[in-house]
Parts: structure tokens; C-alpha cells; sequence
DNA sequence: ACCTGAACACCGTTCAAGT
DNA sequence: ACCTGAACACCGTTCAAGT
């Protein structure tokens, strides 16, 4: 109830010092394998033994599980990028950002999880919310609304990526046959006929084409809002 | 890689026979724990313990928890409720829509953790989906589009307030003080002058108002964006 | 048909002890 | 300063056995 708010980002590190295993090495051990076998296939043995250490030995650079997936997850918003607002405009610059954020994301499918467990505070995340501050400022956004307009962007980018992962991995567990998925969605939509209606659709043949559509059209849609704030 | 594409809504259920537990009062109990202990809290052991039976005797019910989990996370779709579009109008259906569903999220914490973690195939998720398809084809909407609609609905209310629920969890920790946590995120800042602007704003005062502003900002951009969609 | 307890293979984390 | 292994208190799940 009463100990202090619990971030990695609001202590200071431990000084990396020459010999032995450093923070930065453990946690790219981490990522990697959070990319190989998932959320749950990161233990602190299974890393313990990839770094060929005791699996408490890590304790002396992190507190804690938590700690650590705090650091990894700032990597994922380590590979957003961001075109310069200044010399292709603000709405491009916006869906660059908005491509890069959904990319690193699905790179990373871990993150997903972690999206919802744990606040984004590290450096890396801090930077991403900076430039898209000065890319809306620069778009004519004031005051509050300069962080209005991030987060729209942003909660979309998020609410959009995440089931896209959500389904992935859920159909990577076995062969995709899009007869069968059609057969499965149809037994579990059989009460609502207006649901059908999407089962003629290509939507099981290609499931990416229509997802980067899908994704297309609520981007330009949250923009085209955003820009209507702008006028009014 | 091999094994059939697994969700308990694609499977029958085992028909509920009058003695002994239910499906159903297992889910009830399971929500109620969560809710109260979130989700670290739920553990067979203790569901089973809180229905004064063998923690393993659940398994005559559920496959798994992840099945166990499934059938929770529904149960908050199922507070989600929306305004006739009929007689209200698209538009206001479709914010009351937005609302309900933040509302149900937020008395239900762990549903954002879920959401990164299972696809929602239960049938009060699909029912939702169905009433959103109506409203937006209602609206004008024509084919593909009227998914792309709601899809685009739904991650902005997702991307909104899962970020929010993790805050809240993040500080419901310890005893919030505005000026302690002033001082916390000027260190995570430091480095970045143009986030200090927001320091001398309210955020901090009245956190919970601010987001309630900001929720608006982003539905309506985002219904001006997709009403935007209909007359071109 | 339903429920049980023992057992297995895991966890994260603490801590005294080593170098 | 760094690393170790043993130990603790948990997990989810299986399964043979009970009624």
C-alpha cells in the first residue's frame, strides 16, 4: 500500500564495470529469447543458463523478473523510428510512426503482453512520445491537446496491433488451412447471421492483405479526425 | 504445429448436470477473484480453495486455465451494452458503445492483461461485434468497410484504456501524491525539455479528469474520421 | 459421473556462503 | 564486487484411486 512507485527507469542503475556479465548483455539475452519461445518461455533459469551463469546470479544486476521485462520491452520501442516532421509533413511523419510502432510490435510479439502489465517509461519510450509531441505541435496541436493527439494516435496504433498479434500466435500452433478457419468461425458466429456475411469475404485467404487494409483505413480515418481538430 | 486451432468456444460444453459445481458458478467465482486479487491473485489452488473443493477437481469443468481464463474474459464483454442505433443514431451508439466498453474494462482490470494474450471468441465478444456491425452498416457503411469501422472503433477504445488500467494498477500500489509524482516523471524526463511542458498542467492534480478529457478527444476524432469515410 | 490427494516438473526469489 | 547452490513457497497439470 504504501512502498514507493517500482520502476526500473527511477533508480539508478548499477555502473556497468568491466568484468563479468553486464545488464546490457543480459537483456539482449533477454530479448532474444523472448523472440525465440514467447513471454512464458523466458524463465530466469532458462536465461540463467544461456548466459552460462547460475540462474540467481542475475539477481545482482536486476531486482527482479519484472525489472527485467521492463528493460526488454523499452528495446521494442528502441526500433521505432520516425521520419522528420520538419521535411515531409506532419500526417507522413504520423504514418511512419504509426508503421514503424505496429512492425516493432509484431517483431516482438511478446510485447503485446507486456503492453498490458506494465507501464512504458524507459528511455526508449520517452523518446518515441517526444517526437510524436513535436511532429503535433509542429501539425498546429497546442497546449493539452498536443498529448491528446498522442495518445489517439498512439491507442490506436496499440488496439490495433495487439489482437493482430493475439490471432498470430494463436494460429502459428498448428497448420493454417483457411477452409477449416472458415469452418471454426463459422460454428462460433452461427447465432448471428450478419456475421456470415464477412465468410465469403477473402478474409481467410489472405488474413495479412486485409489486416494491412484494415490497418490502412483506421489510420487514415484517426488522422483525417485528428486534422479535423485542427481547423475547427 | 500439428494440433487443431484451441479455444473452449469451439468446443461443446459438458452439459450441466444439477448436483455438484457448474461451469458456471466456477466462472462466477473465478471473476470475482480476479477482480479482487487480479490476476497473479487467481490460481487453481485457490479458486478450488474458495469453492471449499480439490483444486484439481476444476478440471472436471475446464480444460485449463487458459480455457478457465477465456470463459472470465467474456464475461466482461458481457457488460458491454449499446444504445439501439435505431433511435439514437449511429453516432451516439456508437460512444455509448465506446464508453460501455471502457467502463467494463476498467471494473475489470485484468481484462487488459487477457486482451494481449487471447483472442475474444466467447459469445457475448461476438454479440458485441454483431451489434457494432449493425450500427456502422446503419451508419452507411458497405462491405469490408463496415468491419474496418469497427475494428477501428474497438483498438481506439483498447489502445485507450488498457495504457489507463495499467496506470491505475501501477499507482494503486502506494499512496499518490501529485507533487512526488511531479518530481518521479521530471527524472524519467530529464532529458527531454519538451515533455516538461505538461509538468505545470493539471495531469497531475486530477489525473482521472484529464483522461476523461482525453478519452473524448480521441472518440470524437476518431467518429469525425470515420464519418468522413461515408461522404467521399 | 464427479471428486480427491499425491506426485511431477516447473516457477521467482532469498540468503548464507564462497571467491 | 560478483557468483553460487540450496532452500522456500509457490505454480499448473496428470493420474490412479476413490465414491
Amino acid at each position: 500500500m504504501s512502498k514507493p512507485f517500482a520502476s526500473v527507469w527511477l533508480r539508478e542503475p548499477r555502473k556497468a564495470t568491466s568484468p563479468g556479465r553486464s545488464r546490457e548483455e543480459i537483456v539482449n539475452a533477454a530479448v532474444e529469447l523472448l523472440d525465440e519461445e514467447g513471454l512464458n518461455g523466458l524463465s530466469m533459469r532458462k536465461l540463467g543458463a544461456k548466459l552460462s551463469a547460475g540462474a540467481t546470479s542475475l539477481y545482482w544486476y536486476v531486482a527482479n523478473k519484472d525489472e527485467l521485462l521492463e528493460l526488454a520491452y523499452d528495446e521494442v520501442w528502441g526500433e521505432m523510428t520516425i521520419s522528420e516532421p520538419e521535411v515531409v509533413g506532419w500526417r507522413d511523419a504520423a504514418s511512419t510512426q504509426a508503421y514503424s510502432m505496429r512492425q516493432a510490435m509484431l517483431r516482438h510479439p511478446w510485447s503485446a503482453d507486456l503492453l498490458g502489465r506494465m507501464p512504458a517509461l524507459g528511455p526508449n519510450a520517452i523518446q518515441v512520445a517526444d517526437r510524436m509531441r513535436r511532429m503535433f505541435k509542429l501539425a498546429g496541436f497546442d497546449g493539452m491537446d498536443i498529448d491528446y493527439a498522442v495518445g489517439t494516435l498512439t491507442a490506436y496504433v496499440y488496439g490495433m496491433t495487439v489482437p493482430e498479434i493475439v490471432w498470430n500466435a494463436a494460429l502459428s500452433e498448428h497448420e493454417y488451412d483457411p477452409d477449416e478457419m472458415r469452418k471454426l468461425v463459422a460454428t462460433a458466429v452461427r447465432d448471428f447471421p450478419g456475421m456470415l456475411e464477412r465468410m465469403n469475404t477473402d478474409i481467410y485467404q489472405d488474413p495479412q492483405a486485409v489486416r494491412a487494409v484494415a490497418f490502412d483505413f483506421g489510420l487514415v480515418s484517426v488522422l483525417d479526425g485528428l486534422e479535423r481538430r485542427l481547423v475547427t
